[in-house]
DNA sequence: ATTCGGGATGAATCGCGGTTCAGTAGGGAT
DNA sequence: ATCCCTACTGAACCGCGATTCATCCCGAAT
């Protein structure tokens, strides 16, 4: 929130990789043991030093390359959900059937997931987080999230393959929300990988059939 | 989470109504105060003192009635989404028709919410919250909701009215999802109730075609 | 009128943990 | 070999806020 700030590997030095061998990797290093033990303990019962820890770093290190607390959670928001959400238009973008759009993006969804067990905690569990400061940063990532979901179903409905009378928005909201409570519930219970993929298999049949116009059956 | 707590008004003298006239509802008159500042500010940035508050109470009169923080927030999901897995039961019992089940469960669930955003938001928000002391109350409570619904998914599988092709357990963290996305968007956006009721419309419709076993279309 | 008992109060306590910063270490330059 | 520069360290600081408890208050009983 102040304005100093100037990360150390920021300048020349960094780019011709100094230190040891671990000196550049070390915000990322710091991230992704911060996933961790925020998808372990939640975000306000994870201490600095239990997250400089898991990183083996210092906690003083942790200011080095972060503002705060806070930041370290906001920079998982916008460095892993921005990439998703990028990769998810990438992968809309390689499909033209708006059913093969969805299937992708939920098979995607819960497949990055599937790799990455914490990050799906962290971000189903902190996403909502009250605090003013997250809501803040995460709630435009989370509408272009849904942005790109109700541009897929309105182009659907605009081709006729989806029923014109829903909402494109409050349907990408369902979908975001079925996605989640599965993500949520196989975060929380059984670490089965194959349980998660037949609730994708499940649910794509389920929002499919949900969206289809006539006597039309679909599944994936 | 020790044994004392004699809370009290548990006595005798409750049952006649003593004090001025505030003291038998003071118990109550801190959890809905409670669930007013959680959903203002979330539980771990709502200092205890703000809750007493609101309610009008000291400080110390908190832990008269509960053992900590904690048990606040536990109290508030035991009262209210106890309450409220009773009334869907109830609910569901009304009507014979698993379609129609499903039609009051969400229209009872989100009709529940308009009249209380913020417990909606407290339901929404704090229920990830990750604290495992949490997680030990919350997740048992959930795991009942999710299971009226799946019954009454299966029975209508039985029957023949849903396809029977989809697990009533994944139908029913999808229903769950689609629920909890909604009011989630609700609840940080924008206040118009008019909003959240198309919204169970339309997911309604959605989620009834989605299980919808052949070409028989189905709506609210 | 006085005493009794328990609910209520809220200022003080006390531990916790985010943040800081004086000091360390090691690589490069001379 | 020495200096310099900067990433890094981690012990100490300090504020915050959950919890406690000595005290007050008020109705009831006698």
């Amino acid at each position: 929130m102040s304005g100093r700030g100037q990360e150390p590997g920021a300048g020349s030095a960094e780019a011709r990789g100094r230190r040891r061998g671990a000196s550049g990797d070390k915000r990322e290093r710091i991230l992704s043991a911060a996933i961790r033990v925020f998808a372990q303990n939640g975000f306000y019962s994870t201490r600095v030093s239990e997250i400089a820890n898991a990183a083996g770093v210092a906690d003083g290190t942790i200011y080095l390359y972060f503002e705060n607390k806070d930041h370290v959670l906001i920079s998982i928001f916008e460095d892993r959900i921005g990439k998703l959400i990028e990769v998810m238009k990438r992968t809309v973008a390689e499909a033209t059937d708006p059913r093969e759009q969805l299937r992708r993006v939920i098979a995607l969804q819960l497949g990055q997931v599937e790799e990455n067990r914490d990050l799906a905690e962290v971000v189903t569990v902190n996403l909502r987080q009250s605090s003013t400061l997250l809501k803040q940063y995460a709630t435009p990532l989370f509408v272009k999230y849904l942005e790109v979901i109700a541009g897929v179903i309105a182009a659907g409905q605009k081709q006729g393959v989806f029923r014109a009378d829903l909402s494109p928005r409050i349907a990408a909201r369902a979908l975001y929300g079925g996605v989640d409570g599965i993500m949520l519930t196989w975060a929380l219970g059984e670490p089965e990988p194959k349980a998660l993929r037949k609730a994708a298999q499940h649910f794509t049949t389920l929002f499919l059939r949900g969206l289809s116009p006539e006597g039309g059956p679909d599944a994936g």
